[in-house]
DNA sequence: ATAGAGACCTGTGTGC
DNA sequence: TGCACACAGGTCTCTA
């Protein structure tokens, strides 16, 4: 799926189109994804203007002029395409392409719009899903209430990173995938990030913290990696690898700056070093890492 | 509280 | 060609 970089590039294909317009229609083609979609789902939306379309972490969040905020996340294979209806003025999307790798029968949900457009939600593995909730009680909503900060913002600080990591024996790479601390990062921007940093994946998080929980060197390498590899993904418009594409069908470019993911057996990027990248397990998923350069 | 494994689901690539 | 297996951007739940 998508990371945090991928759902922020989506947000701001969408935020043109949704902002403003109002749902006319929702075809809901199957019962559930990950979870039963909420009850009388279409009824709740059809008919609701949409006053913004903002994201915590990698929830897309659609807040509708009744009161309610329709959630989506979209797992890992969750893809949202539009498709520009003739004679709209607020659309200037290009047209959506089954063959880019959507599968037409994993089209599970379609919105059309007051303006013409439609939106297409896809997701072959479902493991995605969308929600209904109460605007004004969203932060407590059970998605967000156990959800760490956000790495792009200033909560998010070497001292925050020590105090949550001290005394932690957690290797760095799943201390960082845990979205109850840091909430957005995934597979890919962690390797990145370590990276970046010169840190291995399979340190124990807690050396990022002294004994008294301040932060040590590393956390302030760290930090400012985090935020600069996520920066630069958005800048890119996120990573393409299999199926994750733009609103409009185009892809990311980032997965051209990858120095780490997916390049197993691969000399390492770093100037000066002779290393090759290294693949391993942790947490179940792939880690990328350099050897030599990454301590 | 924390860490690790398994589960959810479909598609694709690899090797025999 | 067919088949088995590994692996894929996430996160929830269960077990120690």
């Amino acid at each position: 799926m998508p990371e945090l970089p991928e759902v922020e590039t989506i947000r701001r294909g969408l935020a043109p189109v949704f902002e403003g317009a109002r749902i006319m229609r929702l075809d809901v083609r199957r019962p559930d994804l990950r979870y039963p979609f909420p009850e009388r789902f279409a009824q709740r939306v059809c008919g609701q203007v949409v006053n913004w379309v903002f994201r915590r972490a990698k929830y897309l969040l659609f807040e509708l002029d009744g009161g309610e905020t329709l959630i989506v996340h979209l797992g890992m294979s969750g893809r949202i395409s539009v498709l520009a209806g003739s004679g709209s003025a607020a659309v200037s999307f290009g047209d959506y392409v089954y063959d880019t790798g959507a599968l037409p029968q994993h089209d599970h949900v379609v919105f059309e719009l007051s303006t013409g457009a439609r939106v297409i939600y896809n997701d072959p593995r479902r493991f995605g899903f969308m929600l209904l909730a109460d605007t004004a009680q969203l932060s407590q909503h059970r998605a967000f209430a156990g959800l760490g900060v956000e790495p792009l913002s200033e909560v998010l600080s070497p001292e925050f990173l020590a105090a949550k990591a001290a005394g932690r024996s957690a290797d760095l790479k799943s201390f960082l995938l845990d979205q109850r601390i840091v909430a957005g990062l995934g597979n890919i921007y962690v390797s990145e990030a370590l990276f970046r940093s010169g840190l291995s994946p399979r340190r124990a998080a807690g050396t990022l913290a002294r004994l008294d929980g301040t932060p040590t060197e590393r956390a302030r390498r760290l930090v400012p990696e985090i935020k600069a590899v996520l920066n630069d993904a958005i800048a890119a418009g996120g990573s393409s690898l299999r199926d994750y594409r733009h609103a409009d069908g185009t892809s990311g470019r980032f997965q051209e700056a990858f120095a780490v993911y997916d390049r197993e057996g691969e000399p390492c990027a770093r100037r000066g070093c002779t290393g090759t990248v290294r693949r391993l397990v942790q947490a179940q998923r792939s880690t990328f890492f350099c050897g030599s350069c990454q301590r």
